[in-house]
DNA sequence: ACCGTGACTGGCA
DNA sequence: ATGCCAGCCACGG
């Protein structure tokens, strides 16, 4: 009886259901970086495990919106764990986001800052 | 228990 | 501007 069984020291145990529910926010037709919901959540120097949650996200419900999830280059690094290799892009364009060679066009301008929108 | 990998990022050459 | 390296945390083999 003590201190934490599971989950480690670092991250808060529920730093998962935190990135979800943070994801969720994102408006439709805009994006986020891994590293700013890392940040939101208290974990920017670990912007990885986002995208470790962004893996479990599949299996969680409400369904994330991981789609909207881009690295900090605006490329779609992530698209490999869809169903499909372009699902990703096809989901972004579905919302009005412009996709070319992975790479989201007018990045700057379609990305959602969580910190800024709390 | 140890090592390598990963949907990352910032800094430096 | 582009490319490489190190730091980070958690998990699987």
């Amino acid at each position: 009886m003590n201190r934490q069984t599971k989950s480690s020291s670092a991250a808060p145990p529920n730093f998962l259901e935190r990135v979800y529910e943070l994801v969720r926010k994102v408006p439709r037709g805009r994006v986020t970086t891994y590293g700013a919901i890392a940040e939101a959540c208290g974990m920017r120097i670990s912007a990885r495990m986002v995208g470790w949650a962004m893996n479990q996200s599949h299996r969680v419900l409400p369904p994330v919106p991981a789609h909207r999830v881009v690295n900090r280059k605006g490329l779609l690094t992530g698209k490999h764990h869809f169903a499909t290799p372009t699902l990703m892009q096809e989901l972004l364009e579905q919302e009005g986001v412009k996709v070319i060679h992975d790479q989201v066009v007018n990045f700057e301008q379609v990305f959602w800052d969580p910190h800024q929108h709390q």
